[in-house]
DNA sequence: TGTAAATTTGGGCTTACACCAAAAAATTTT
DNA sequence: AAAATTTTTTGGTGTAAGCCCAAATTTACA
């Protein structure tokens, strides 16, 4: 993976549950154990082996059958997006009169279908705020242009 | 349906694609055919007949076999709302640098997932306003206490 | 009335998501 | 180290939402 794969992404490629499980992993950090994450999503083991194996073959994580998996750096690139779109819209939400665990909600059933592109308008738009109601937003290492020349003239 | 069918509904009832053949129906108005639909929405007319099918056994439609369908009330109501929602969140997304085009695309993919609940509290936030970027936004049958009651303080 | 057009039905395919049972691999226990 | 237990995977199934094609049905019209 080079390093304009970040750029390489809509935000649009994994279905909503696919989040749960990358975030997850992300969260947990270094390598994951496939029980760990049927417990926390709440799903059968041979359900989070099956969709462990369809990330793998997407390049967002490295399985390694029966040991467990860990993310690719596409997947940790890919993932901090998800993290950031989720917190992004949630505070987005709350500013509209939703409470911070409302807000929560409401974006986990709808952000999977939000394109990168408007997250970083919106982003950019709210002056990349860098604390959100779910927690720190962190800008990544895919910073687009126009916030890097913000930076720079700083 | 009653009175109060329009506060019975979460917004989540209904998938992306059936939001589609509602929007048309109620923009065509009165009684529509399958055909106009299909050609419309690009899909082989068996589709259409199957999905009117679903949406008449949900209670959004009368179909005719053979003849067309057209809304029932709670159907009127029901849609009325997608296009309210489809609306305020365009409208919102032009405030954050989206054209009103990007924002219609960018809705349309998950507006399905926004709730009525978040919806109400988005437009109460915004001052309840009268047009979107995508047409007039009627605030339908179904106001809330609280736009009410500042109506009646006019 | 008979043919053409519109519509529906039946069958099949895909994606996403889930479960269970059984096989396989790893781990723990004795 | 071998046996027993636990974890993980595989194979089979099921649901829900879409979609298409081909065939049957109904309507419309010439």
């Amino acid at each position: 993976m080079n390093e304009q794969s970040c750029l390489e992404f809509t935000g649009l490629e994994i279905s909503p549950r696919k989040i749960d499980y990358l975030t997850f992993i992300l969260e947990k950090g270094g390598t994951v154990k496939t029980t760990e994450i049927s417990s926390s999503l709440q799903v059968d083991p041979s359900t989070t082996s099956k969709t462990l194996n369809e990330l793998a073959r997407a390049g967002y994580v490295n399985h390694v059958p029966y040991r467990g998996v860990d993310l690719t750096e596409l997947g940790k690139v890919y993932t901090e997006f998800l993290v950031k779109r989720h917190r992004i819209l949630s505070l987005l939400l709350t500013h509209y009169g939703l409470s911070p665990e409302k807000a929560c909600d409401e974006v986990s059933r709808f952000e999977a279908f939000v394109s990168r592109d408007a997250v970083d308008k919106i982003c950019s738009s709210m002056g990349h705020p860098m604390f959100g109601v779910c927690g720190e937003i962190s800008h990544g290492k895919c910073l687009h242009e126009e916030y890097l020349t913000e930076c720079r003239n700083k």
